[in-house]
DNA sequence: TCAATAAAGGACATTTTTGTCCTATTTATA
DNA sequence: TATAAATAGGACAAAAATGTCCTTTATTGA
């Protein structure tokens, strides 16, 4: 809707991995595709490129896998997570795809999209992994299905 | 951004075949995407999903080309021009890509998204294309570059 | 030290989106 | 009525996103 599919997995994946790291449980990728219901190999590529963004810890070897520290599920934002897959352009990029547009040179969607983006960009940037993670646990929400 | 390439496109023609037919002037393919920057006979195809979808008029032949209804104007919203084109995904995907993902069953960005997703929604619909086209023509706005 | 386990990463395959080209159809007007 | 101008539409091409497979590297524990 929003995000590339790559995207959606990388946050579904993170917030899996930060659940069960509040349990102090490492997880494979097997069991992250499992659990989120992704493609496992895509999966593997996008666990990298967090892993190389810091965004979630990796180790390999018997009883590796990927874990969060509890503090870096505060520290990681959902911004943080979309800009090391997505890039930036949901926050700097025009609603109808022009190069320059801007308040000086806006294009005919530009002043409707500016609260629309700013929540957007405010939602993600406030919003923690420890957050997301905690929904979870209660079982207040779910990542399958 | 937030569309795709073809939407945007579709979006950006609409918006300039209004703004010529509110001088009576009908518009080729060549001009529109002369006049919105975009790859001529890829918009020559979005054009004719519009043309079926009620949302712009096409003349064949002769003095022929695309024009748009002082009245249709006023009763083609963005939502409309989307809808044809993207689909309605953004109204109802899930910001996750979950298949069922809903109040009762809700994932973790579930509550996040839904004022944003319905500010989204409220201004795609009561956006009308007369509204675009005459901030356009008052030199307002944009849609190139 | 060796075998097994897990992530890293490169190469490749598939699918979707974006984009092009050519022919057919319609229609205005000379 | 013939010609030319315009859209319609089908087939194809290129690029990007999504997804798979296989080999390499690191690490644990027997």
């Amino acid at each position: 809707m929003m995000f590339s599919k790559a995207c959606e997995y990388g946050i579904r994946a993170a917030v899996y991995i930060a659940l069960q790291s509040l349990d102090g449980r490492r997880v494979s990728v097997s069991e992250i595709a499992e659990e989120i219901d992704s493609p496992i190999a895509f999966t593997a590529k996008i666990l990298q490129q967090l892993n190389r963004n810091n965004i979630v810890h990796s180790v390999k070897g018997p009883t590796g896998g990927f874990e969060i520290d509890r503090e870096d599920m505060d520290t990681v934002k959902l911004s943080m997570i979309v800009k090391a897959i997505d890039g930036d352009k949901i926050y700097t990029g025009c609603g109808l795809g022009l190069k320059e547009c801007n308040a000086s040179k806006p294009c005919p969607l530009h002043d409707k999209f500016i609260d629309i983006r700013s929540n957007l960009r405010t939602m993600l940037i406030s919003t923690s992994l420890f957050e997301l993670a905690t929904g979870l646990e209660v079982g207040l929400t779910y990542l399958k299905r």
